[in-house]
RNA sequence: GCGCCCGUAGCUCAGUGGAAGAGCAGCGGACUUCUAAUCCGCGGGUCGCAGGUUCGAAUCCUGCCGGGCGCGCCA
């Protein structure tokens, strides 16, 4: 957690007890608004038992400057009762700061390459390749947020066995022909082979245009035909020797569980390492801070090599970070589908988004850390959609449009006399926003995201249903509380990618 | 066989050393109101199992069980 009014808590905390100290929100109210185990942290180093220590804390705890109170609570836990004041100074702050509320937490602005998707253009995207989408955008959302300069590539795959596989099974079904062995058969390919021109050109098209919908740019298209020209350059750099009559890179001396080959002995063509090879050199060329991968669990063994090739390489492999997160399983009709572009049996982005929506795909998408595998009932996410929690964080935001257009001439201030239980909620929820957008951003976990904009859109329909906010004599405050809250979710949801709509 | 990931409420999942949570599903309540797509209440747990480290473990370490993904001339 990192807001100014907590940040404030917490240096006072440490300069009384001479350690490390960690404010926690209790899940019970009467253990006080926050509570901190510094006297826990310290206790030991000083040779003290942690009660008493916790008591001489507690005591003294009431001269930091909006603090009430304190109480020593389980093993050594001090827990801390706020004044109206501190919620006041709170809530100012986030008004003050606007939009730029929660952001700006990059220590040193880095210049970062995010690589997703990247998708064969051999069919349409599918929703493995939207959750690659959708998390890599949204992490490169965080890292923007954070300060970061970032940079969005797709790496094409327009060249190499699988493209020409691709084309052979269109152009099969243009001379009405059987597609070849292990050829692409969806309906897709009957569509493309419907109008004329190459096949891959049309289906990269495509791709681009559905990334577009899905709200998702790129800045930078790089075909593995560019980089292939490359090769012969970087190979040099690498440690290499000659066995079984092929060349193999000695990814194994640098973490690698194996070597890798890089010329295919059949007819002396370059395999697909050696363009891993000659890409990640291009990049490191273009002068990134930081390269980071999205790639699906199924690739998760290219972390070790493409380590092993910024190594050798000469580049500290800590700049090159590969994201993996796990794949999407689908459901439907009680029966599982495989993802399988060349059988055909896969769902394609287009059909989660005719069926749930953009912004429900793309908050189903982000909300499950990236580590767990997502299995979705595609009926039951239909059915269900009304039920989506982004459409109660989207409520939440619209609720607060309207008060807003239905507002008069009163001005919204962090003032107010003595907040009630739902407001002092409320404040505490929003003040967690920089803390959640930060471990985020350093986790590359953007579910945190979701996660934390649920609480708030919670604290807020509570606090909208117990209390009313125009004419009264809080008005002001509770404007104030309005404001920043639409704020809060309109950047949660920004960073996910999903709309903040005014009206619902 | 080896490597990576997962195992928390009936279901889907948060929670990477500090007092076990949310949503959905189930049951019962609340609309003369700034949006009821909302709110309030109730029930529900050997945190896969067994050890270890620690004042303190769902969290860290070791082993095991179960599931997913992968393991040189495809990309």
């Amino acid at each position: 957690m990192a807001s100014r009014a907590l940040d404030r808590l917490t240096d006072a905390l440490v300069r009384m007890a001479g350690g490390p100290a960690e404010l926690d929100r209790p899940s019970k109210a009467e253990h006080g608004d926050y509570a901190t185990n510094v006297a826990l942290r310290v206790a030991a180093a000083k040779g003290v038992a942690p009660r008493d220590f916790a008591q001489e804390i507690a005591a003294s705890a009431p001269e930091i400057e909006h603090v009430e109170r304190a109480e020593v609570a389980g093993p050594g836990f001090v827990n801390l009762f706020l004044s109206p004041s501190w919620y006041a100074q709170a809530l100012g702050e986030i008004l003050e700061s606007g939009k730029d509320f929660g952001g700006g937490s990059a220590e040193t602005a880095e210049r970062v390459q995010v690589e997703m998707v990247s998708a064969n253009p051999t069919g349409p995207l599918t929703v493995g390749s939207a959750r690659n989408g959708a998390f890599g955008d949204a992490v490169a959302r965080l890292l923007e947020f954070a300060g970061h300069e970032v940079e969005r590539e797709y790496y094409v795959n327009d060249i190499g066995r699988q493209v020409e596989l691709f084309r052979e099974s269109v152009e099969a079904r243009r001379r009405g022909e059987e597609p070849p062995e292990d050829g692409y058969t969806g309906e897709y390919v009957s569509e493309i082979a419907s109008v004329p021109g190459d096949p891959v050109d049309r289906m990269l098209e495509e791709i681009k245009a559905e990334l577009m919908r899905f709200r998702i740019t790129f800045d930078s298209w790089v075909l593995q035909r560019e980089i292939e020209g490359e090769i012969a350059a970087a190979l040099p750099k690498l440690d290499t020797y000659e066995a079984e009559g092929t060349t193999w890179a000695r990814t194994s001396a640098h973490g690698d569980d194996k070597d890798r080959p890089l010329v295919r002995s059949s007819d002396g063509s370059f395999l697909y390492y050696a363009s891993d090879v000659a890409y990640a050199e291009n990049k490191f060329a273009r002068g990134f801070d930081r390269l980071l991968y999205v790639l699906g669990a199924d690739h998760h063994g290219y972390v070790a090599r493409l380590k092993a090739a910024a190594a050798m390489l000469g580049h500290d492999p800590a700049r090159l970070e590969v994201l993996i997160y796990q794949l999407v399983h689908l459901v439907e009709g009680g029966q599982a589908r495989q993802a399988s572009k060349r059988r055909g049996d896969v769902v394609f982005l287009s059909e989660l988004i005719d069926k749930i929506g953009i912004d429900a795909a793309r908050w189903y998408l982000v909300s499950r850390g990236h580590d767990q595998a997502i299995e979705i009932d595609v009926d039951l996410a239909r059915e269900r959609s009304e039920k989506n929690p982004v459409f109660y964080v989207q409520y939440a935001h619209a609720r607060i449009a309207g008060i807003l257009r239905n507002a008069g001439g009163v001005e919204p201030s962090g003032d107010g006399a003595a907040p009630t239980a739902e407001e002092r909620e409320l404040v505490k929820r929003l003040v967690e926003l920089p803390g959640i957008a930060r471990e985020a951003c350093e986790r590359r976990g953007p579910h945190a995201v979701t996660t934390y904009a649920i609480r708030v859109a919670d604290d807020f329909h509570r606090f909208y249903h117990h209390h009313r906010v125009l004419g009264t004599d809080e008005e002001a405050f509770r404007l104030g509380l309005c404001v920043a809250t639409k704020s809060v979710l309109a950047r949660c949801l920004d960073l996910v990618g999903v709309e903040a709509p005014d009206r619902m």
